[in-house]
RNA sequence: GGCGCAGUAGCUCAAUUGGUUAGAGUCCCGGACUGUCGAUCCGGAGGUUGCGGGUUCGAGUCCCGUCUGCGUCGCCA
């Protein structure tokens, strides 16, 4: 090692010692007689000096020193004189006087500092991301990412699951997200698919036997990104036999309750919470709600099949919904432009008709523009099924279910957030089950699997799987944590008559279904023990306990909207030669429809 | 694919109703200075206003198209 100490660890302690370390310029003052350089490593930051003591060729040396040049200081460690201590540097009641100096390598000027306040636009940080990752917020989260998948491995172990790695190049099964595609050139004109997630062989894992299976897997997903969302992400892919929901849900809650424990110091209190996929459609409109805070939808259908108002009465009557959320305090906040705002909102990206809304004055009145249309049992009725107090306001969608779930779900978070009903740093915990088996696809005109077509029905819906398809319920689990789905999993049929029945069901039938999946309903046939399991996923998991808002900063090298790297500029044209060895002919369309 | 926000000096931003030579901080270059820690002071350099059209006497500003980044809806079994 070129150096004895980092950055980061020298003290009072260390007075008078000769050391060695290696760094980049973090920030230069120069007093001309006398040079305090910052140098910074991953572990901190040490002021090293340059003066009096100093020669005139150091002295030199030191004043042609730039941002993040690559140094070597070799000096004696030294309290700093009274009164010159820096209590906001870990290392600030030291500096080290340096005897020798040494620029391993110079560095052009950067585009920006990892030191400076305003943080660059993104596309300069992701283009230049080694200059990003210099960055303290940026080395503070992929440490963190590093101790939570060894939390997560080391918790495993410790209950036996062994760690096995499925392949990247596999087969294409198009049911779900998009594929990413490798072209074979051993057989060309056929394809491999990059993995969606590694469902089927940690399946085909556990008829093998390895009851107990993790991996740290690589999944892909060619569909368009968001916040919360990468085309190439990190899951913690476990499946377990011999057992039923609760045991891998009890697994994950011991796990949870480690990491929120070693990670952030939280004790979380076990089981943590269960809400059916039913009670969170109906209180929170959402299938991953954000528990942090309350605003629950409150359904007030029956009361708009008595009222005058023929909007409300239309929507009852024809059998849709009524429903409302109350923004506590909210009419402060949300002003007149402000709810026009959001009815623009909700009618753009929901299809919703419209948002009505009842401002609740000081003497306990209703306030609206559509007011008049209802008595004042009616309004009176309005206020305590919503529990409005005055100064609240109270929003109401009338629509179908669907898109009452989805405008209210949206305001509600809106709401949250506005009102600031939760604490930022707070951690909710929670898991959402017994999801629909199956949701209808009305232009397709029949069923989908809502997880996957292995997933095993409850056993008391199983008669339904003939009656009422709609109502049949699944051994499916999410893992909610402040409103992200973290995770989700299912138990898997491992009994043929029920996976033929759900076959049927998707309208794949027996030829169909052996072309698709043919090895797995094969190797199901040869002594699958029951089994289940889960996949939660990493990078999101590393945003909430990191606090963080995007899933880009807790990845190390991420993809833009568009999945590109704008760093190597992946995805690039590829060379004639390559594409023939692949017999790969790529069409040009110059039209730009 | 839809909707929205953004793009001006290396970086972060400003520029009145469309008006004359597009400014500031920082970075960079040169100089001064031994106790700074977002050092300070003096001087200097730095611009295809993302790109292409259009309107106008005149466009960073208005219009059309396009590219890139971000957010979101669709999509994500």
């Amino acid at each position: 090692m070129l150096r004895t100490h980092t950055c980061g660890e020298l003290t009072k302690a260390n007075d008078g010692q000769e050391v060695t370390l290696c760094g980049w310029v973090d920030r230069i003052r120069d007093h001309g007689g006398g040079v305090f350089v910052d140098l910074r490593d991953r572990y901190g930051k040490t002021q090293i000096v340059v003066g009096a003591e100093s020669d005139a060729a150091m002295l030199e040396l030191a004043g042609k020193l730039r941002n993040e040049f690559v140094i070597l200081a070799k000096g004696t460690v030294r309290n700093r004189p009274a009164g010159q201590e820096n209590p906001k540097m870990v290392t600030g009641a030291i500096e080290v006087v340096v005897i020798e100096l040494q620029v391993l390598n110079e560095s052009k000027t950067p585009p920006f500092t990892p030191g400076q306040h305003e943080l660059p636009n993104e596309d300069t940080r992701l283009k230049h991301r080694y200059i990003d990752l210099r960055r303290q917020a940026m080395q503070d989260t992929l440490v963190l990412r590093s101790r939570i998948i060894k939390g997560m491995r080391d918790y495993f172990d410790a209950h036996d699951f062994i760690d096995v790695e499925t392949p990247i190049l596999g087969r294409s099964t198009p049911e779900g997200a998009r594929d990413y595609l490798v072209p074979s050139r051993v057989h060309n004109g056929t394809f491999y698919a990059l993995p969606q997630s590694p469902q089927i062989y940690k399946q085909i894992m556990m008829i093998a036997g390895y009851d107990r299976y993790i991996q740290v897997a690589r999944c892909f997903r060619d569909e368009d990104l968001r916040a919360d969302r990468q085309p190439e992400f990190t899951q913690l892919d476990l499946e377990m036999s011999f057992v039923d929901s609760d045991d891998i849900i009890g697994m994950i809650d011991g796990l949870m309750q480690k990491l929120a424990k070693d990670i952030l110091g939280l004790d979380l209190p076990l089981p943590l919470p269960r809400l059916t996929y039913d009670e969170a459609m109906t209180r929170f409109g959402h299938d991953a709600p954000d528990l942090r805070f309350g605003v629950e939808i409150v359904d007030l259908t029956d009361l708009a099949k008595t009222v005058e108002f023929r909007v409300f009465k239309s929507v009852a009557d024809a059998g849709n919904h009524v429903r409302a959320i109350n923004a506590p305090g909210g009419a402060a906040v949300f002003t007149r432009r402000k709810i026009d705002e959001l009815t623009k909102f909700v009618q753009e990206n929901f299809g919703a008709k419209g948002l009505a809304w009842f401002r609740i004055e000081e003497d306990g009145s209703l306030f609206s523009p559509i007011a008049k249309n209802f008595t004042q049992e009616q309004l009176d009725e309005i206020r305590s099924r919503t529990d409005g107090k005055p100064g609240d306001l109270i929003m109401i969608i009338a629509d179908t279910w669907d898109t009452s779930c989805k405008a209210l779900y949206a305001l509600r978070k809106k709401v949250g957030l506005a009102l600031e009903l939760y604490d930022p740093k707070e951690m909710h915990f929670s898991w959402i089950v017994q999801f629909p088996m199956f949701d209808y696809d009305e232009e397709g005109n029949r069923w989908n699997a809502m997880h996957h077509p292995f997933t095993a029905p409850l056993d008391e819906d199983l008669e339904k799987l003939q009656s009422a398809p709609g109502d049949v319920r699944a051994k499916a689990y999410d893992l909610v944590i402040n409103g992200y789905e973290a995770g989700g999993g299912t138990i898997r049929i491992h009994d043929s008559a029920i996976q033929s029945r759900a076959f049927e069901l998707l309208g794949l039938d027996a030829q169909s279904a052996k072309e698709r999946f043919g090895f797995l309903l094969d190797a199901l046939q040869f002594g699958a023990p029951p089994h289940g399991g889960i996949a939660l996923g990493i990078d999101r998991i590393v945003m909430l306990f990191g606090g963080l808002e995007n899933i880009r900063d807790c990845i190390a090298f991420p993809k833009t909207q568009k999945a590109a790297d704008m760093m190597t500029e992946a995805p690039n044209r590829v060379d004639v030669e390559q594409l023939e060895e692949l017999a790969i002919r790529i069409i040009e369309s110059d039209d730009e429809a």
